[in-house]
DNA sequence: GCCGTTCCCTAACAAGTGTTTGGTAGGTTA
DNA sequence: TAACCTACCAAACACTTGTTAGGGAACGGC
């Protein structure tokens, strides 16, 4: 038990990511507006002024919370758009990188599913509805290329099919607990399952 | 006994559903916490103390516009699955049902979608839980009677296929405008096929 | 006429909010 | 040794929050 040596305790980009998760946490468990600045201090062993040695404001925690996450959201996305596949392997491989977003961000895929809708409209936040419409043209133009190649329904409304697979893919995030007995790849298996087979007994 | 009168501009009750309803309205688009009292005075043209003439504190407008919009719900739901129809017909019509209480209480459904998680931790909130509760309970049976009676897939982990339908159906409210050029019968109808049959074309 | 009710306003309150300022323990560097 | 930097604390600040108390205008019933 002698003195351990820990000459920096936490380098500094280390902390602030330290600290930006258990943000992110209590954001993604309370909501942004409810949670204070006292609570995320709290939870991080802190007071909550000292909080502002690490960031400028509450909102820029959140700020870097949902722009650190989309950054690599589309890093995965480019990559499965470039890779030149036909539509139905697209939605697989845009679905099975969803649900590992989802594993690796779940809060911040939580906090984004509550707030970005009403943050959208603040200039700061600007870039969550430029993502949004980046989003709604990679995939409703897959779905697009699907039904015209003649591998997905044309009987469906369109836009209606496109809100439906988005959907029900992102709000899994809402009870989805990393961890679980099932892993990304195997959830992202069973939902393509569902959403392009259906759930009904094929006879 | 007699002498009912009723020569009041704006009678209570309804002046009360008024404000509830531009109360609801303004929780959804801004979430409930971000929402103050003044900004609802504002919306209904009043001032802020002049509500708590209406209603004793913010809460209970919360609570109200639940309350209501739960009891609605499974009035309905309970006579669907008091119709002793089979698996698969239980489902069409539960799923039909709440794409009609989506029309009927948009604010009102995506404010639970929002705040009904962490609202049900408190002791005044509890019959959230025990709305959920009742819930799994009639749409997971259904799922696994129809299984068991061959009609669902039995490939599929139930758990998952229930919060998959449980989902697509409900977030819906978040982007679902009335009076917009699909009736709900409508949208049931293709969101039905596209849960029970799948997207993608059968070959 | 007067009375009572309904419904809202004015003006304030106390508690809680995000944020700032000045200070300081402890390690690193010169 | 002294100067310096990092990471935090202590205490306050200005402001917003939900809520309350008293008052008053409009209106119907008597």
């Amino acid at each position: 038990m002698s003195t351990k040596k820990k000459p920096q305790v936490t380098p500094t980009p280390e902390r602030r990511r330290e600290l930006l998760a258990t943000a992110a946490e209590v954001f993604a468990a309370q909501g942004y507006n409810a949670t204070t600045v006292r609570r995320i201090a709290d939870e991080a062993g802190m007071l909550a002024g000292s909080l502002y040695y690490h960031f400028d404001s509450k909102e820029s925690m959140l700020d870097e919370i949902l722009s650190t996450f989309l950054d690599e959201l589309w890093q995965g996305y480019d990559e499965v758009l470039a890779a030149g596949l036909g539509p139905r392997e697209t939605i697989e491989a845009l679905v099975t990188e969803s649900f590992r977003e989802i594993d690796r961000h779940r809060p911040a895929v939580a906090i984004y599913q509550k707030e970005s809708k009403h943050l959208a409209t603040q200039p700061r936040f600007a870039y969550l509805a430029d993502s949004q419409a980046k989003f709604e043209k990679a995939w409703l133009g897959t779905l697009e290329r699907g039904v015209t190649e003649g591998v997905f329904r044309d009987d469906l409304d369109i836009r209606l099919t496109y809100r439906f697979v988005r959907d029900t893919v992102w709000v899994a995030a809402s009870w989805y607990r990393p961890g679980g007995h099932h892993s990304p790849e195997e959830i992202a298996r069973q939902y393509l399952s569902m959403v392009l087979d259906g759930i009904a007994l094929r006879t």
